[in-house]
Order: structure tokens, then C-alpha cells, then sequence
DNA sequence: TCAACGTATTGACAAGCGTCGATACGTTAG
DNA sequence: CTAACGTATCGACGCTTGTCAATACGTTGA
């Protein structure tokens, strides 16, 4: 029993909430991750705003931090989904997955139910 | 000059991007932070999943965690602008903040581009 | 073959984050 | 008024994360 009376509609049962399955959470987890963070978020933002795939040494260029510390954020991106990555030679190149912004698009749905 | 030549295509100068604001990077980084976390994705789409707000004491049912531990997921989402909360005595009910959502639907343009 | 280069990996370190117990604050029942 | 309760805040503690320097790896020009 309630220790005490609460007011009419304060714990009516809430309404259930079926758990993401592990894979499509940790997806998200992911995805959310990898953009909570400024430097990735302007990262993607760079990559995303070419027509085509874009060199490592020009996001190198773009950002105040060094070679490694590049590499290890675009792997992050990488790992969530978000961008892929191509060879040519020495040269990587790197663009977005579209999979990954598809994710991205509809996780305002996702948030809220299963998909099929 | 380059001390190599590079492949024909490899470093044509990329799109320039716009940075975004101050204020709405920190708040998409805010908002994508606050979901990357699997206790705060669940819990925000417990509260989600309601029709009208939820009371906190539900939400600590619901989790495995310890209530101070909760109330500071909850103030994460609550600055994120993922929701809102309201007091009907000591209870204390939390809600989707309709604007945050928004802008969570909105990210994917966000990313591209500045917005009036 | 070999030296120079672009990129990725490793290891280290400080700062940030998630969690907890303890406690403070405000409200309400008696 | 006071005791009991719901929620928020505080302080502490490991674990994670962002950053760097050093280094490894693979490719290419000479």
C-alpha cells in the first residue's frame, strides 16, 4: 500500500514501453554519440557538404587538431555509420553513408516504436 | 608546392561550409548527447511514449538505478531541451518538450546548413 | 630498392561522465 | 509543529573519452 494518498491521476499505470531491441539501441547509442561532440559534428557537417568523397588532408586542414586526432574521430563517425570511407593509393576519402542519415532521419520514429 | 604530385581529383578544394552558430552547435551537440546514452534513450522514450507526462517516481520503477541517478538523467534531458518538467506538490512530471523533438527532426537539414 | 609521404594505431594523460550514498529542500498528513 | 515522504543536489569514485606524441603500415616517386 501507498505510504501515502497521491493526487488522482499522479501514478495511473504508465504506458508500456516495448525496449529497442540491444542491436537497434546500441545503433542509436552510437549514432547519437558520434554527433555529441562539436568537433565530430562539424566533421560531418564538412563531409557532408560535398558533392563528392573529400580527402583526409583536407579535414586535416580544417581543424586545429592533429593528424591522429582526425583519424580517431572519423573512425568514430565510421563505426556509427555515418560516413564510409574509400582508397585511392595512399589517399582516403571519405563521404557520407547514406544508411547512416536514413538511421538519423528516422530516429524521431525510432524513439517511439519498433520498425519493422 | 607540393613535394608529391596527387591524384587529379584528390585535393580540388572542397566545399567550403558555413559553420554553424555557436549556439545552435551547442545545442544539437546538447540534444545528441543527451541521447547517447541507453539509460537516457530509454527514459526518454518511456516519457515519450505516454500520452500526457509522467511521474518521476514511475520512471525510477522503471530503471535499475537509484533515484539521485535518475533525477540526473533527467535534468540532462531536461537541458537538452528534450523535455519538460512540472510540480503538482512534491510530484514532479516530465513530458516531451515538443521544441526539442523539433529540432531532433530537424538535425539531419541542421547539419547541412544554417536555418532562418 | 629506398626514402618520403598519407593515414592509422598505440600508449599515456587529463578532463569529463555515470553511478552511488548522503543529505538538503519543499510539501503534506497527522 | 513535526515526522514522513518525493525529488534534487552534493561529493566522491571508477571508467570513459578527447587529445597528443611516437610509431607502425602501406604506397609511391626516384
Amino acid at each position: 500500500m501507498s505510504p501515502r494518498s497521491r493526487p488522482d491521476d499522479c501514478c495511473s499505470p504508465p504506458a508500456p514501453v516495448e525496449a529497442l531491441s540491444e542491436a537497434r539501441r546500441e545503433r542509436l547509442v552510437a549514432l547519437f554519440r558520434a554527433l555529441g561532440d562539436p568537433t565530430r559534428l562539424e566533421m560531418f557537417r564538412l563531409i557532408a557538404a560535398q558533392d563528392g568523397p573529400i580527402c583526409v588532408c583536407d579535414v586535416v586542414e580544417r581543424f586545429e587538431l592533429r593528424q591522429p586526432t582526425i583519424s580517431h574521430h572519423l573512425k568514430i563517425l565510421r563505426d556509427a555509420g555515418l560516413v564510409t570511407v574509400s582508397r585511392r593509393g595512399v589517399w582516403a576519402y571519405y563521404a557520407v553513408d547514406p544508411t547512416g542519415l536514413e538511421v538519423l532521419r528516422r530516429s524521431p520514429d525510432l524513439l517511439y516504436e519498433e520498425q519493422p
